[in-house]
DNA sequence: GCCATTCGTCATGTATACAAGTTGATTACG
DNA sequence: CGTAATCAACTTGTATACATGACGAATGGC
């Protein structure tokens, strides 16, 4: 057998750094830079940054031109609604193809445990709840078991995660996260597949919403934060 | 704006010819080569064949193997069934989506005369079918008009290919294949959603299993003949 | 004063040089 | 003879040098 774990090299290195500044606002879309920029504020040659940039690109993040620079993809909602709407046809297929399945995978006992707990107190709160939703609906597909669909899904969901961030910002989507998540997996395993899927199809819905309307204001908040600081 | 049509880079013709290597059995599963030997056979430089092979990389056909060198992914069997299972999802729900538009799109049109032709003679042979049922279903879910959900099933399409080439290598399987379609088709035009979903899952079901039975055998008949020519 | 042209600067695309690690055969030793 | 250590060849990862085209400011013509 081969190797098995490297260590991380500069170009995952370069790759996280970028996606992060992409994520946190620090690039904002549209944003024009160099490949000798990244590499010279990262102290990296520009191949590894290279290399990282295409992955970005490959995932939809940032953009080259020819011979001009590479920009931050210009936020395209229209994409977005096409990445959620891809991603409830995906999680309702899952739902049916768990409900199909001979024995309940493991999985879902775990998830119930988590959301419901005991005692209120024992939520979670800001962003440990958005990487737990996260991981609710790619737990969710890979209980269905069909590892291609589970590395689509992880990839849209890597995609929206830029966008969803913005969901939990308020109190009351966090409360309705618990109380769907809940109720999904109730119907999930009590074999009422249409059930579920309608749940969980209506609990993206309410989530899209939500970013939808709170998105184009953030960004722009974001922008003359990152403007004003500089 | 920036550039429109630049002409095609060194690492997009190194990206083909690989490409075309392994979909034409010249390079087999498992095989192991390196960036040095693809650059000196095509008289290129290693780091357009590095850029070709990590796109390749990650769609899934070659994967790196640290400081040891590039193998062409071994055939698993279990992902192209995977795969399958992932194209009759998008294509059901492109399939429903179609039915719940507000009106009919161009595509059906050209599709159900395409499919439909005045006489058996007008069938296409050999290659050009293959070619032909890729688009056809590349087209029903690009009706659909989900964007996205377009280019997830394009290099679900892509990934395919190698096999499903074999699909078309026996006369049934061609008549079957216009049958097939004109149906669906006609079922989606008189918007019986899942009418139409049903006879698609079948159709695709049909060729996952005439693939699945003659892959092996195929693989390894090319294998001998590579080496046999060698 | 305005527009077309020119040319310098800088961008990516590609080639090459160097660093660091893997592999497998060879060799030394029990 | 078998086994473990060694080492040389080869691999990818990264840095740097060079080629080619894009873009904008300065300049010249009108």
């Amino acid at each position: 057998m081969a190797n098995q774990r490297r260590k991380e090299s500069v170009a995952d290195r370069v790759y996280e750094a970028l996606k992060e500044d992409i994520f946190e606002f620090r690039l904002l879309p549209g944003d024009r830079f160099s490949e000798g920029d990244i590499g010279t504020r990262l102290n990296v040659s520009r191949t590894p940054v290279r290399e990282a940039l295409y992955r970005l690109q490959r995932e939809g993040h940032v953009e080259v031109l020819f011979r001009s620079g590479w920009q931050v993809k210009p936020f395209d909602f229209r994409q977005v609604e096409e990445l959620y709407d891809l991603r409830i046809t995906l999680e309702r297929a899952a739902v049916h193809k768990i409900c199909g399945l001979a024995e309940e995978p493991e999985a879902l006992r775990t998830l119930t445990a988590l959301w419901n707990p005991d005692h209120p107190s024992e939520r979670a709160v800001g962003s440990t709840v958005r990487m737990l939703d996260e991981s609710f609906h790619c737990d969710l597909v890979a209980a269905a078991g069909n590892r291609e669909m589970t590395r689509i899904h992880r990839e849209i969901t890597d995609r929206l995660r830029i966008v969803r961030r913005l969901d939990f910002s308020r109190e009351e989507r966090v409360d309705a996260t618990y109380v769907e998540h809940a109720a999904i997996l109730e119907a999930l395993r009590s074999g009422m597949a249409s059930e579920a899927a309608d749940r969980l199809t209506r609990h993206i819905r309410a989530s899209q919403k939500a970013v939808r309307e709170i998105t184009i204001e953030r960004i722009r908040e974001a922008a003359e934060a990152h403007r004003g600081g500089q």
